[in-house]
DNA sequence: AACTCTATGGTTAGAAG
DNA sequence: ACTTCTAACCATAGAGT
């Protein structure tokens, strides 16, 4: 079970890849919740990922929230922008995860 | 050694908090980096402290970083204006603050 | 205060369902 | 492919310096 030591290197094996990346993306939303009770800081990491449509955010307090929103706001539009081969950045798609957005924030505080 | 289970109730004790604080923003960072080098993926995490003058960002890799670099340029602004009681987010200080980051993100990689 | 050490609790890779 | 289990690896609180 586990591996022989961490090798940290790119998992190769997709199924694999795929489970480390959610269990993973898990721990360190945990870890960051934790840092935020402990200390009162905030904090908030951000992920873009080929597993989520739209870039994992997480945060901490109303202002840094903010901040991440017109981060987010902002990203997209770049996105939109970089990505000319990648449909799921289109413009027509922005509203539409900016809707999803508003709707994952208001189930999870 | 350690507790006799996690408590995660806000530390009062500043020294305890500050000493935690350190080293599990260590952790956070070395998670994040290994979720990126197993995964191949982007992401980075955001800290504002009491500890660190300017938020602590890190990142993984050029995309993230410009992304980050636009949210942070629009996060300073919004901070000066938001934080009227806090003199070390004035906007004064905001070039200090560019130029500080622009150096750390030479020398981290 | 900042670093090292290490027992303990926590995280997680792989297996099983 | 997701969930649960758990051995084994890892992070870290508190102690020592």
């Amino acid at each position: 079970m586990t591996r022989g030591k961490v090798s940290l290197a790119y998992i190769a094996k997709d199924s694999a890849r795929k489970a480390t990346f959610t269990k993973r993306k898990g721990g360190l939303i945990k870890k960051t919740k934790e840092l935020i009770s402990l200390c009162e800081i905030e904090a908030c990491g951000i992920l873009f990922s080929p597993y989520d449509l739209e870039p994992e955010v997480w945060r901490s307090q109303l202002k840094a929230q903010q901040v991440i929103q017109k981060f987010r706001n902002l990203s997209l539009v770049e996105q939109s922008k970089r990505m000319v081969n990648q449909e799921s950045f289109t413009k027509e798609n922005v509203e539409k995860i900016k809707e999803k957005v508003t709707k994952k924030r208001n189930v999870n505080q």
